[in-house]
DNA sequence: TTCGCCCGTGAGCAATTACTCATACCAGCG
DNA sequence: CGCTGGTATGAGTAATTGCTCACGGGCGAA
């Protein structure tokens, strides 16, 4: 670990030495006296550690223009549009880093503030571009379970991961994402451990979520949440997206029965009296988007150029 | 200008695809329908205009720890250390990034503050760096004035550069550095237009100046604010270095008489109430670095690894 | 102690990027 | 209408970077 930090330690000098300075790699390699290819090695090794951060400082016109006509359409209270790269297949690119940006810019803020965050891919990405901050003001909190159908705890359970890079208190949820019945969850949420951290999720002030497609390759069914005869009957009951594995169709409106009643996550916080941003790009996922959106299960939004072209047109 | 901020939309948009989603600039010219060359001309455009902002997100143990010691050891109440780059010539290069980093922190709080900025290429560079930043809760105000001797608005005014980043209202001084005489000095501070200002920079929360080295390339004579022979003068007198214009000697105590009595500037803002920052890096501001962190004219430091270094020592 | 595995290292090479120069284009002007 | 200065563009080339592979030293297991 010490060996480890000291090498994270040389990494980040080279990589300031090369991104800050503008050094060549030979100069780095002389001034920290190793060869050019251990430079190059640091250097790239700052980079996916993610010690480097980049960001493009200047309003795409477009972009914004796009932003400011969702807010409008929608009447939404948080909007950013980052440009598309028509060749990547990322489903979180440049959407994951401007909402690290948004978070970051509240968790900068000295008055204490609850946010709460939900799951997926989208919002792993999201925690692995935030960078270091010091925050024990605010707390952060899980709206959903970390624990995997096989008993693990999630890999996408992202309020561990978020604990690796902020100091704010962290209330993970030790449950799983769906229980078996409507009787399991009632009596999860009774335990003693999980209803302060239920309370504490109604209490946010902001919340971050990823939107999740019910096509055929809904996260939740890749991993294993539910059974593919479930998702089938969600789909059939006209379901088009879910929110921390609350199933909604078109309109937003909550799905009745099926998988639902069962969702052990804590409900999605009053957008009346809160902040709630869905992180979520790509062709799959907007029929979600657009119901959650116009439903008005969430008020915020952080999408791509192209998913907001559509979502207008 | 419309064209010419199209060029930099396309720029942004080149500069996001190459540092962001990680194309190659052959992708990237695909993509903007230009050639390779074109690509690369907007990528180099967006790094030169400061559309891209790199920053290294790891506490280099040892800058950190030099910090740390330099809090301790000279009571300060910030103190940041950035790497040295052994061959590189620039005065500023890192300090301006890390005080851009503190200035955007506290620009992007909610609570309305005052912020006072000195002058000098350091305070140049460092405004050069900030991002965009809508927050008119604040208020920005320039200690010094902005009226070079040649009667022109001087090059380094960096409250009306900071203006085209920050939508914080702005106070900038239309005063001349050093007036002729103490007499000048005083009727220009009772013109009703500046006595608000100087009101204003005595109720800062928190300032930011460079340090000017009083040595034989000294700013404030290289600029003509003071002649050749004023500048012996203060030599003479154990001036070692100068904060928006008023020198001190090595204990960090004003020089009485000389050029001081006719220094416009704003006096220093308190560091009983409230925090002033001064960036400075290099051998040649070595000394009037030390005297003004040792005399108290200034609680927090921006600095460079060599300099803490030997400031320590 | 010795063997084998693995991590780090250095060399060479292919890919990518940056620079220079010649050319083409355009606006303003005689 | 043609000229001229300035600016953008494309081609070629040098520099820089990133990747792959083979080597060597350290460490744990037998």
């Amino acid at each position: 670990m010490a060996a480890n930090d000291g090498r994270l330690d040389e990494a980040a000098r080279a990589g300031w030495l090369y991104y800050v300075a503008g050094n060549t790699q030979d100069q780095i390699a002389a001034k920290l006296g190793v060869s050019r290819q251990s430079a190059q090695r640091l250097v790239s090794l700052a980079v996916s550690e993610g010690l480097v951060k980049v960001r493009i400082d200047h309003p795409i016109a477009a972009c914004l223009d796009l932003g400011r006509r969702l807010v409008e359409r929608f009447g939404l209270a948080l909007c950013e549009v980052v440009p598309t790269d028509p060749g990547s297949t990322s489903t979180t690119l440049g959407v994951a880093q401007a909402a690290a940006v948004e978070i970051e810019k509240r968790l900068r803020r000295p008055e204490p503030a609850i946010m709460a965050l939900g799951t997926g891919r989208t919002l792993k990405a999201v925690v692995e571009s935030l960078p270091r901050i010091d925050c024990p003001q605010h707390r952060v909190v899980s709206l959903t379970g970390n624990i995997a159908p096989d008993g693990s705890a999630a890999y996408y359970n992202v309020v561990f991961t978020l604990a690796d890079h902020v100091t704010a208190r962290s209330f993970p949820m030790p449950l799983p994402v769906i229980a078996t019945s409507p009787e399991e969850r009632a009596m999860l949420h009774a335990q003693a451990m999980i209803r302060p951290t239920l309370e504490l999720a109604a209490r946010a002030d902001i919340t971050f979520v990823g939107i999740g497609d019910l096509g055929p390759e809904a996260p939740l069914f890749l991993d294993g949440f539910i059974r593919r005869d479930e998702l089938a009957a969600l789909q059939a009951a006209g379901a088009v997206g879910e929110i921390v594995g609350w199933a909604f169709d078109r309109d937003g409106a909550l799905i009745e029965g099926l998988t639902n009643p069962r969702v052990a996550s804590a409900p999605i916080p009053s957008r009346a009296r809160s902040l709630v941003v869905a992180l979520a790009k790509g062709e799959r996922k907007l029929p979600g988007i657009r119901a959650a959106i116009r439903g008005g299960l969430v008020n915020g939004l952080v999408t791509d150029e192209a998913t907001a072209r559509t979502l207008l047109s």
